[in-house]
RNA sequence: GGGGAGGUACCCAAGUGGUCAAAGGGGGCAGACUGUAAAUCUGCUGGCAUCGCCUUCGGGGGUUCAAAUCCCUCUCUCCCCA
């Protein structure tokens, strides 16, 4: 007898709001539910916030249930005002284009789009040729402004402004689930919770067209515990394109998290068994964020590359458990023990930001300062020569005190320069002949 | 359309002729402590550099020995009225 899966959902953080909660609960409890989540291609990669829908829509498929998977071809150009104080700028149409497709390949890696798997769709193919006339005869005789007023998110711009291309958001997306409702069999659809009053008003529309009982779900918006949007922090989104956040970064941030944070985020972030999590985190909480840097990194980035995080961490700066007496379900107490038979735990250079230097660029002596900015270890010379006064930074692993240091053939080390600021950032230099 | 208030560094925000590269806070970076955490403490936080120099206070123009500060103009934002 396996669990419910809306109790899976509800035990591991995700449930927010729901509609008619005992209803759907049976309903996922049952059959095959067709279901779906929007992503708006608003930038060229999700980052981690996007990821909590996409691990809810993850555990429905294991459940047996269908996903479809909407990408806000139309609706992004219209741009959602919920959750946010003023418009955000327009993209242009090639940009949606390109953004879309990006949004495809990335959900791929999670959801199976096979045959009978999850389907993923584009709403600019029933909203993209809309007569607007039609659609306001249609579909805009059963929106009460009024009530489209007290819209949380509506509510919110009331204050500071919302053009009436905004306001209009909520019909199109309501209009999706209507669409999905009578065309693919859909009755539920989940969001974050800023999207609950679009939800709703999509629920009431698909009963209103097609006399159909739709259900909505809405999951928290995951703040890390000084209470910041997670995963988006001022120094820049944590991306799961591992272009833009490498691997190595990403498993870092998940290793770095805060204490308080590790428990909620496994359950949200990792397949682990919630009661796991918890267990994990009170038997030793350093292992835990081992346990759920190498899950969520195998999660985006795949086993391979999950272990190479892995590795090079450790080698970097030690392993939580090394005689791996932390129980767990996860392996990665199985790749430790190959890690170690292989001896690959040692310092490693995976994951480290390298780029190449000539010997005739060595030949011209650069300063110190100058390498450290061209490995973006500081943004100008004389932040690079700050680092150097304060004691923050490395030459091959030998800490520089004189700002006008030199770097000559000398430095060079197995044809490598090795360059450090502070006890994290690392770049290398590979020197080659020219 | 009329009236009012504003636009200062990454963000918030002081500053209303020289002592302003511009208070304070947040954030960020580095150091100490530590567990790659948190909290705390310390330093730094426009650029180039040997005193020093150069570019910044919405854009442009002007007054002055001297402007973030005064005048003109343009522009953007917010508020109130119609």
């Amino acid at each position: 007898m396996s669990t419910n899966v809306f109790d899976t959902l509800q035990e591991r953080g995700f449930l927010y709001q729901t509609t008619d909660e005992e209803n759907l609960r049976k309903l996922l409890g049952g059959g095959p539910v067709t279901f779906y989540v929007g992503f708006d291609p608003t930038a060229t990669s999700m980052h981690v916030g996007n990821l909590v829908p996409i691990m809810a829509m993850v555990h429905l498929q294991r459940a047996g249930h269908r996903p479809i998977a909407i990408v806000g071809g139309a609706t992004g150009m219209v741009g959602d005002p919920s959750g946010k104080t003023e418009a955000r700028t327009l993209l242009d149409k090639d940009a949606l284009h390109k953004n879309c497709e990006y949004l495809k390949t990335q959900l791929g890696r999670y959801l199976d789009f096979g045959e009978e798997g999850a389907k993923l769709l584009n709403n600019l193919d029933w909203i993209g040729d809309l007569n607007y006339i039609d659609f306001l005869r249609e579909i805009g005789r059963h929106f009460s402004v009024n009530r489209m007023l007290t819209a949380e998110s509506v509510k919110l711009r009331l204050e500071t402004g919302l053009s009436f291309l905004e306001f209009n958001y909520m019909l199109l997306q309501a209009y999706d689930f209507a669409v999905l409702a009578k065309d693919h069999g859909c009755i539920l659809q989940m969001g974050g919770q800023d999207q609950w009053g679009n939800i709703v008003m999509g629920i009431d529309l698909a009963r209103r067209v097609s006399k159909k009982s739709t259900y909505g779900m809405t999951f928290p918006l995951v703040t890390n515990s000084a209470g910041e949007k997670f995963g988006k922090s001022v120094a820049g989104a944590i991306w799961i394109e591992a272009e833009q956040t490498s691997p190595y970064h990403y498993y870092q941030f998940w290793r770095n998290l805060d204490d308080r944070d590790v428990a909620k985020m496994a359950k949200l972030y990792t397949f682990l068994p919630a009661s796991e999590c918890d267990a994990i985190c009170e038997a030793n909480i350093n292992r835990a964020k081992e346990i759920l840097a190498f899950e969520a990194t195998k999660i985006t980035h795949g086993a391979p590359e999950a272990e190479k995080s892995y590795a090079a961490s450790v080698a970097e700066f030690g392993s939580a458990d090394p005689d791996g007496r932390i129980e767990t379900t996860s392996d990665l107490p199985s790749v430790d023990l190959r890690l170690k038979a292989s001896g690959k735990l040692q310092k490693s250079e995976e994951g480290i930001p390298t780029s190449s230097l000539t010997t005739s660029d060595l030949e011209q002596t650069p300063r110190l300062i100058e390498l450290l900015t061209r490995a973006d270890l500081a943004t100008s010379a004389s932040e690079a020569r700050r680092l150097i006064k304060q004691g923050g930074a490395y030459l091959n692993e030998e800490r520089m005190s004189d700002p006008e240091r030199v770097i000559t053939g000398e430095d060079v080390q197995e044809g490598k320069i090795a360059l450090r600021a502070g006890k994290k950032r690392h770049h290398r230099f590979t020197v080659t002949n020219d």
